[in-house]
DNA sequence: TGCTATACATACCATCGGTATGTTGTGGGT
DNA sequence: ACCCACAACATACCGATGGTATGTATAGCA
């Protein structure tokens, strides 16, 4: 088979990331094999090696795909949520929305566990930074700025914070123990407006 | 070369965990071959695989050692730092080993990076709580004993604040933007005393 | 109309984790 | 003291893997 439009060609390569990421999501980055992949879409190696460079590659974007695309969710209702009176209001609403996402199978699978070891910590941290993605950040960052933490407080607890994120949604994600989505946003946002 | 005493076949295990866990701590899981690690010991794979039944094997015990011992090391702290006044010395003793096994490469690379991503999700928790270093939850089920943070938020809070340890770690290891051990830890007890 | 860059397919490769099958010597049983 | 089963390795081999080199046909522009 020879050379097919432009059209088609992007076609091919947006259903290629969408395989990808079921693959990746249900069976995990190291037991997705390339040739699975094509398999999925009736495509040869060829093809998925003339659209990414690399396995790795193309693991990277859907990675960068799901970042950007919780980043701006969790942005919007953050600025949707943003009040005068309460200062938790915009940057618990951000959370929520990162909370939601952690609980999510394909953004714990690739972001969050295979997206370190994959990426290497560096690699994961440089990126998601130059996402600008650090909606906590930005949140204690502004409970800062109100007088509520300390200054020389703020990276580290920035750093905790999101972590404690991750942790919930995974813990949501395992269903264990009667954990819910409600009890988890209650107690970390008792945990937030607790700080000072 | 045919049988050797059974002390020699002690001492090969135990050489191969060494290097094995150089490897993975150095390189990562998936870029250490088993070949490798044959050849920083002069080796076959048939050695590697009579002592370990597959790579993940290999892999496991290495990940649980870590665990234990930083288990063993935080339960001791907690119990050595036991007050009768401050109900948070004991639990922050605890907190403070496990962050500074966090911040440590090997426990990093091995159980935290590539551990989720190896044994799997459900695998690393259950293994997890099966070895029963869940110090952070004992430490908040004894502050919720003592009434300073409610019952039904234990489970959740203990989570957050374990993978708030996690993330302090990570940030730590990256000896980025001027984090320090004793500013994390500073952050951490702050965060841990004003909850309620 | 022709030429070239593109969008794939095909064929092939080194390396990987794992297994099946030796080979040799140790140590327990008699 | 002898024996032989089995442990402690080595060797040879396997299918599958990620990746590359090369082939090929067509879309799109000059």
């Amino acid at each position: 088979m020879g050379r097919r439009s432009k059209s088609d060609a992007e076609e091919t390569r947006e259903r290629l990331l969408a395989a990808a990421k079921e693959r990746f999501t249900r069976d995990g980055y190291a037991a997705t094999s390339i040739n699975d992949i094509c398999k999925d879409l009736d495509i040869t190696k060829g093809a998925l090696f003339h659209h990414f460079k690399s396995k790795q590659d193309l693991f990277t974007e859907i990675w960068t795909r799901l970042q950007v695309e919780m980043d701006q969710e969790a942005r919007d209702a953050a600025v949707a949520a943003r009040s005068l009176t309460d200062p938790y209001s915009a940057f618990l609403a951000g959370c929520r929305v990162y909370l939601e996402h952690a609980a999510r199978r394909d953004y714990q699978t690739i972001v969050l566990v295979d997206g370190p070891s994959i990426m290497g910590l560096k690699g994961w941290y440089e990126q998601d930074h130059d996402l600008g993605s650090d909606n906590v950040g930005a949140g204690v960052r502004y409970l800062a700025k109100k007088g509520i933490v300390a200054e020389h407080r703020v990276k580290a607890l920035a750093i905790m914070l999101q972590n404690a994120l991750n942790g919930a949604g995974f813990a949501l994600a395992r269903e264990a123990e009667g954990i819910t989505a409600e009890g988890v946003y209650d107690a970390f946002e008792t945990l937030v407006k607790s700080i000072r």
